[in-house]
DNA sequence: TCATTATTGGCATGTTATGCCAATAATAAT
DNA sequence: ATTATTATTGGCATAACATGCCAATAATGA
């Protein structure tokens, strides 16, 4: 069952997005509420995983973590039906920030946060490439970042 | 000049990464200070930048956004020296979460975030295709989302 | 060793979060 | 339409928190 979101909630994620340590009595006032129901309905959405938590969100660079690759890993056709191992080996691995199965020619799309090619080759030699199932890996190095850590584009309606 | 980051701001990074609504007094003993010197130790990396922001990070389906795809874009031989203008486009369409630069065999890889195949399709047929500088794109649907809105693998040096 | 600078912890004050209760608004049934 | 029922709201009181200031401590360099 969907959960039911009305006009205040969506107002409250997308202030919460934008901000996500506003306080709650700029939050109501925002919202239009005041403060007391306010923080009952983020309450709820959290209570609910609409709002699945909260991040600081941190400048790469500042913390020499220079390099973003977006790496493409194709899939041994003989073990895709049993990618979970696979899934499991990828979601552990930190430099791993995020990771999605698709539908495409690579099996899987995984961005790769490193300081520096060194720490690339390392981890793709040392940990990517022993993977027992992958059978083709590709590298797309961002050269640069053209939108990061955007808000989601919430339905108004 | 890279800013200097001492162990007890990575913890914070690393606390705030995790929970980036921790109260300030909290944090404070996890990183083992008093909450004066940590409140402005936190006010100094957001000041330099280090700290970007902070958000609530929101599930997709909950906002009847389940489905994420990879496009990769490719730009025409004669329009890649200026391609300010792409990417000042891209940046600008809502449903691009998130997009890079790449060295690959695309030249950019959008993160595309929309309601149903309905919404993409309309996007691609109506924005995406038109931008006049793009020779090929290519779709990557996410089937499943394994890994998303991971904190950085934060060097512990 | 001493002087200088940066960083810390504690304290006081204003602000915020949070739980409770009565009042209001929305909904459903007759 | 009217009334009963339920959900949601706003206000208030209390406890926790943020924030700025100052003296004390620790780190740094001469």
């Amino acid at each position: 069952m969907p959960i039911s979101l009305d006009a205040i909630d969506r107002k409250i994620l997308q202030a919460l997005q934008d901000d996500g340590r506003l306080t709650n009595v700029e939050l109501a006032d925002r919202v239009g509420l005041s403060p007391s129901p306010c923080l009952r309905r983020v309450k709820r959405l959290e209570q609910e995983g609409v709002i699945r938590g909260y991040r600081a969100v941190i400048d790469r660079n500042a913390v020499s973590l220079g390099l973003t690759i977006f790496t493409e890993i194709k899939v041994d056709r003989h073990t895709r039906a049993r990618a979970d191992a696979l899934q499991a080996a990828l979601m552990a691995i930190p430099q791993v920030v995020s990771c999605h199965m698709v539908s495409g020619a690579p099996d899987f799309i995984a961005e790769v946060v490193v300081p520096d090619l060194a720490a690339y080759e390392a981890l793709l030699s040392n940990v990517l490439l022993e993977l027992p199932m992958v059978e083709d890996i590709r590298s797309n190095f961002s050269m640069r970042a053209v939108k990061t850590d955007s808000a989601l584009p919430l339905p108004q309606e």
